[in-house]
DNA sequence: TAGTTTATCTTGTATATACAAGTTTGATGT
DNA sequence: ACATCAAACTTGTATATACAAGATAAACTA
């Protein structure tokens, strides 16, 4: 009764590719193996090796050049919340620890909610989840997040701790961002930011609030973000 | 003696699709043509209609559903560019002025700068200049630009009062950025900043460094800016 | 009528092939 | 030794085709 998904050859190149540089296996500078090469490796043909590179390069691992060949991009490093490509940070993973404050459950959305809401989402209600994310045991971000109430089994109970929102919504429920905004500020730290972070009411933080669409239809994820940046910066890509 | 460049199809495609939804002739919600039907207007085959097909999902400018059709996305506001907005919603265009406090000017780039350059990049030079944004009149932006050095005819003459950067690039060069990523701090304003924007130094700002691709070889766009984002916020879309 | 199936749209994945055009390298010829 | 040219790489654009899978509406059945 297995689910027998079917895995799609471009999807594993993609995804071979990127590990590998990841890894550190193709580094900054570095060629790719050449298409016809790769259409060898996967015994399949330039077209669909094509479709993986091409969104490689979308995803900013590598850029192509005529004539040349497939060059790995710099990796990206830093606080890397925001990047869509999913590239988990340069920050070593290790270092990055993540507490859950709250864990998720479902209720309505807050009153005066930070982005308008259109009529089914307001009824539908929310999964509110927040975190606390540490680098070297130092709180160094604090995030509550609200996802649009739809039928997400077992994510209730699911282990966030260490390990990417994001990830966990592609893997178990196929759910990717695609796009959004975000609105940014710089603040004084208030009483309770400054208790979850350890830090003055006076310390500069970074808030943020951001709107992400998925690619699932109404299906909507907002996040409200309190970062010290004194140590540390937010980095995305775009 | 004329260029008789060659155009080719997918990227004819692109063109008229776009200037369509520009022009307002497919609007938001809208279903795109089928690949098929495209096909025959075209006359060519899918692999070539879902070339510029996936080349506008990338841009912004259309979603794609399996089974559905191609989706006319709601217009965003550049790539991901960062534009400033108002807390009360979106500050007119005559609400915001820009001053130049340096012109364009060819000079080496400065010692340490914020991002790694590579060889033929630092031995370019950039070209800088600094401008101060204000909304009613008072100092909320101050950003200062490096953009590596390459022939730009009368750039340096131009008038950037309150024109976009970008838009010039575009219109006279035909450079558009392509890419970037970007750093954010929050920082209390140091001596030059709180003059520049006429706050505190207690006050806290967003700093930011962004680097930015092009569609032109070895060009890049680099900027650092401090915001006073206590009474408008710094937006982004991506 | 209401629910189900089927046909027919749509996009998604994939193979096989051809030639154009940019880049590099090595052979050739003076 | 050096410049030139050609061959052999690379990616870019394009045609033609096939089947899978999601979405939708018409036809069918209870």
């Amino acid at each position: 009764m297995s689910k027998k998904e079917v895995i799609h050859l471009y999807k594993k190149v993609i995804e071979d590719l990127k590990l590998q540089i990841e890894k550190g296996d193709f580094k900054k500078g570095d060629l790719l193996p050449s298409e016809n090469d790769l259409c060898k490796l996967y015994d399949t043909t330039r077209v669909t090796i094509r479709q993986a590179l091409s969104a490689l390069a979308n995803m900013g691992y590598i850029t192509r050049k005529h004539g040349k060949g497939s060059i790995v991009s710099e990796p990206k490093a830093g606080l890397g919340i925001l990047s869509l490509s999913g590239v988990t940070a340069g920050i070593g993973t290790q270092k990055l620890t993540t507490s859950i404050l709250q864990k998720p459950v479902k209720q309505a959305w807050p009153d005066n909610f930070f982005f308008p809401l259109d009529e089914e989402e307001a009824k539908a209600g929310c999964i509110f989840l927040s975190r606390l994310r540490h680098i070297d045991n130092m709180p160094v971000l604090y995030e509550e997040t609200y996802i649009t109430n739809i039928e997400l089994p077992r994510f209730s109970s699911r282990n966030l701790e260490n390990r990417s929102l994001f990830n966990i919504l592609k893997e178990h429920y196929k759910i990717e961002v695609k796009e959004g905004e975000q609105k940014i500020w710089a603040r004084h730290a208030d009483k309770a930011i400054s208790n979850l972070l350890q830090i003055k009411t006076t310390h500069p933080v970074v808030h943020m609030q951001r709107k992400m669409q998925t690619n699932v239809d109404g299906l909507r994820i907002y996040s409200s973000l309190y970062c010290n940046t004194e140590e540390n910066f937010l980095r995305d890509s775009f």
